[in-house]
DNA sequence: CCCTGGCACTCTCGACAGGCGAGTGCCAGC
DNA sequence: GCTGGCACTCGCCTGTCGAGAGTGCCAGGG
């Protein structure tokens, strides 16, 4: 176990470190913070905190830096949660009511997190394997072809056409529409297909097909989570490291991209606590210079998606947590006022 | 005017600067273009062209690149639009069948022409104002408060949430929806406002203020164009360039993440006709170093969007021109059987 | 009149060497 | 166990130099 001042030791590295992204010496240490011991003092700790791998220096002779390691227990051990001055509180409620819309809201709450963490925001739509049905609507196109619209609790909209296999009347569209409103409207989606599993059988022989059609393009709609998305922003505060340049920023670009590596970077927290992954915790190879700080949101007390930055290894983390926790909490809100 | 052959001389530099990325001499340019003349001829030619301003020189005595004028001339006299090989138009089109509505076209679009120009792409969402109105839903959520859904010809959805003055019951709803419905559908956003103008008058006086504020609500929806939306992808595409990187890079990204620059960089080409704007013919000034090629698209004659993309001045520009105008073809095809 | 080969000049770029300074590890003393 | 001192290492910066590429100009030839 690590003793009270080489921990103090480790948290003074990182904090500077973070602050003027140069490897930190021993003397500089002492003189930044009143550790109250020498230089020399200060060497033996760091010696130390080398051998159990907490920090490391970029070549012989240079400042130390911390390791992933030592970012990991900084974060675990030595950091809270600095929480947001009041004025930035205030800012983020008035800048998230404005909205008029979930687009609107997701697109705030990123433009918002970007801007206050000074780094990649990312914020997925609320998902729909935990949202409810608020209405579904059928609408005629021609003869065998109609729309489907799919209205979710949190504001979501999701359509498909669909093609039937037999021509449709609109009385019997009518008909389909009200049944399959009053059975589902206010449900889980997940309990959908057992609710309208039955209900082809109520109509006539001829229209059977084209009922189960529908029905199967809305469950699709529902299970197979066709696409969960999401909103990047920030992607101009990259270029702020401007060091370790083209080599670092080109995968991450490219990752963030992909929208299925995000949905699983997102995703691989179970829960919905704040979670911070760090450098190569991080399963993609491109992002294993980047740590990732991301937090459950939702209207009530269950999260329905995450939010969450990307990056660099050195940030602050108080700072980020705190803002990325703010953000989700006004956010969390706003989607139950609506 | 500029004789034929130091015309020549001119695609040739923009050629091989295209390239190569790499200042063009007079001696490299007779040894790789077949022009007949010796690399001293080739060098007055290009004084001359030097003094016309259509090319310049980084530095004394390094080869020459071609300036914005340069490039201007290149794409308005010099450069056809190349054409798609059968395969590649092939695959465009089996990529973009697979799209199930309408963020799943735009976001394949985009992810296909940044892999297409190896540039970033931008697609801007079928624009409401030139869009017929297909239905308008009206769901009640609460006595005095209901869910406007309005769906355009172009599959694309947009809905709001009206808190009423007075309660509205069923049957009310269900006529003003039958009504509006009957008036607006088929129509252009345009005849709308004096299309549903007199409808209050038939209803009864209690519900007057009402239907008035729903109304408010679809024209405003209709009219403001609230959000004219757009989708960029491929900006990993930005780090191909890691000559003179983070001072280009950084006011592209800035640049790309207002989502109004980039609407009013796509609308300042009145037509939608091909157009491309070359370096400082961009009005932001974090684009000048860098060109924009775009085209509109649509379901049917008329362009309801446009698309393109943005690289840097030095691109290839008859093939960023085929593949763009190749793309907006078959997002319209698949648009108009939709 | 235009093209050509030759020549001297300019300027960038990479390699190399030397000096500086920051930071370290170790040791003896308190 | 902390401290001051000291020798050492090594990266970075600077200045110098030579190579190479490209140019502009000029005189000669078709």
């Amino acid at each position: 176990m690590l003793s009270e001042r080489r921990l103090e030791v480790l948290r003074a590295i990182v904090q500077d470190y973070v602050g003027t992204q140069e490897p930190v010496g021993s003397k500089a240490l002492t003189e930044r913070h009143n550790l109250k011991v020498s230089p020399a003092t200060v060497r033996n700790d760091m010696a130390a905190l080398e051998d159990e791998g907490y920090i490391a220096q970029p070549h012989t002779s240079a400042g130390r830096i911390p390791t992933d390691k030592g970012y990991r227990l900084f974060v675990d051990k030595l950091a809270g949660v600095k929480p947001l001055s009041k004025p930035e509180r205030r800012a983020i409620q008035n800048f998230l009511e404005g909205a008029v819309d979930l687009d609107d809201v997701v697109s705030r709450t990123v433009r918002l997190l970007a801007q206050l963490t000074r780094q990649v925001a990312i914020v997925q739509y609320p998902s729909l394997t935990r949202s409810t049905v608020r209405h579904v609507e059928l609408l005629l196109l021609a003869p065998t072809r109609l729309m489907l619209v799919l209205i979710t609790d949190t504001g979501r909209v999701e359509q498909r056409v669909v093609d039937c296999p037999a021509p449709l009347t609109e009385t019997t569209l009518a008909d389909l529409r009200a049944r399959l409103n009053s059975r589902v409207v206010g449900e889980r989606f997940s309990e959908v297909p057992r609710l309208v599993q039955d209900l082809p059988e109520s109509f006539e022989q001829g229209d059977r097909g084209t009922i189960s059609t529908v029905l199967a393009t809305l469950l699709e709609t529902l299970v197979e989570e066709p696409e969960e998305r999401l909103m990047i922003g920030g992607t101009a505060n990259l270029t702020r490291f401007v060091h370790d340049f083209p080599l670092t920023i080109r995968p991450v670009l490219e990752a963030l991209e992909e929208q299925v590596v995000l949905l699983k970077l997102l995703g691989e927290a179970k829960d919905s606590s704040m979670t911070v992954r760090i450098g190569h915790e991080n399963a993609h190879e491109g992002l294993t210079s980047t740590s990732v700080v991301s937090v459950g949101y939702g209207s009530g007390n269950e999260a329905v998606a995450k939010l969450g930055v990307v990056g660099p290894t050195r940030m602050d983390y108080p700072g980020t947590m705190g803002a990325v926790r703010a953000v989700a909490r006004y956010v969390g809100q706003i989607l139950a006022e609506s």
